[in-house]
DNA sequence: TCAAAAGTGTTCGATATACACCCATGC
DNA sequence: GCATGGGTGTATATCGAACACTTTTGA
């Protein structure tokens, strides 16, 4: 493709005023350490530091002959070394403000290249067991789950796309419960998927009705393992069963 | 801005290999002719034609300093005339092959300019009522509704766009139940709302129970006008009282 | 024996479903 | 008077919400 043809498109698409823009991929990727949803964050540095500052979500622009999902997916792989992890593109957002702030601009000049004057973003849903071993492959070094209440302020409009995402993850659930066995360890107990909800929901759920809920999918199983070494009575472990599930 | 310093952005960009392109909005707008759902099309020539054919979803690239949600609406009112119609985002298309066939990339070269080789989209949904006088000062001259049923092939992957907002229309009834009115005339039957969900859900609905439903909502209010020259028992009229709905 | 969490059933109200007949009107 | 669609009530099943006590275990 000729350089000097694609000069001439862009000065066209100046003068017509038409954007014609770079377009990237966020992924608010949800946790859950038992207490609170997570998100993973990475610092925008791209060697480690110790500074606990300068915190943004995954994310990248899109290539070329490349479609949104497989750019989130890219992202998600480079971040945790998982493929296919699950995946729901929520909303773009393309305010023209989004990338205005001088810090920001600075930020896309050093870590792209200068002159990116607008920037729209595909956000995207995951999830991903916490206690997983994550193979960070990606430019950022630093990653790090962080108690959505415990969020600083992030670049761009990662607080607003934060935001969303909590009432997007209740829509997925909602739509697609079996979403949540991807947030649990692969045993786990029932009072552990009550938290979740709880956390996601954020409020009280009531232990004897949540039971029974659990005990009228076919698809959850209880396995003859207990806790152990706990200070109470020991609650018995379940796991989710893909192959009943799939079967209805 | 420096057209120079734009040229090497551009050169550096695909260098990187990162996209660089045009985004656009699309949109889905509903109609119900009290028989079936019908979806607004505009044909692609400019200037009206005879020819029933070429028909596509109406669109548009989005503008330096606009948002999507702000293209859509410019889309929306240059075709019809209506500021602030109902509005719902659904999906970024993305795909790098959507806009390449050779007949849509023909197009492309003679509607916006030369070499677009990729062209990323934001689908929205939208809501009208049927029997509304459009006024149309879009470039599209022509505008037609049809039934969802009767859709031709359209260009690049608008007939996938159509198909997913099938399913986000239902969505959209689910978790706010009263935009179905926006698919209404002012004045209408309970029939007809029925009918409308019959169309939205693909199932017949039943009647009696349909109408206990209706009865619940204390903000669709029945008038004292019934419908006139009907060669059977007239149904009474209702209307979707704004004021009552939105104090709960 | 105490603290801490696990586990377990019943009742009630709300909501969705199934189902059949008479009514009003124009022709 | 007949064809056409309008309008109505009751019974049943399903689902979610409320609610309190006993069990197991480690310390």
């Amino acid at each position: 493709m000729c350089t000097q043809y694609l000069f001439c498109v862009l000065v066209d698409a100046m003068k017509r005023n038409y954007i014609h823009t770079f377009v990237s991929v966020d992924c608010v990727v949800f946790g859950f350490d038992n207490e609170n949803l997570n998100i993973l964050l990475v610092k925008r540095e791209k060697e480690p530091t110790t500074e606990f500052k300068n915190m943004k979500l995954p994310g990248s622009l899109i290539y070329n002959d490349e479609d949104v999902d497989d750019a989130a997916n890219r992202v998600l792989y480079e971040l945790t070394g998982i493929r296919r992890m699950s995946l729901r593109q929520f909303r773009c957002f393309a305010s023209p403000d989004r990338a205005r702030n001088v810090e920001d601009q600075k930020w896309l000049d050093k870590e792209y290249q200068p002159n990116i004057n607008r920037l729209i973003t595909v956000a995207y849903l995951s999830l991903c067991k916490i206690d997983r071993k994550l193979v960070n492959i990606s430019k950022y070094k630093d990653s790090v789950w962080l108690p959505i209440s415990e969020l600083p302020q992030m670049p761009f409009d990662h607080n607003l796309i934060v935001e969303e995402s909590l009432s997007e993850i209740r829509k997925w659930v909602e739509s697609e419960p079996v979403v949540i066995f991807e947030l649990l360890p692969s045993k786990f107990t029932i009072s552990q998927v009550r938290k979740l909800y709880e956390a996601i929901y954020n409020k009280k759920i009531d232990v004897r009705n949540f039971h029974k809920k659990i005990a009228a999918m076919p698809y959850v199983v209880a396995l003859n393992e207990k806790q152990q070494n706990v200070s109470h009575r020991a609650a018995r472990y379940y796991k989710f069963d893909k192959t009943i599930y799939n079967k209805r």
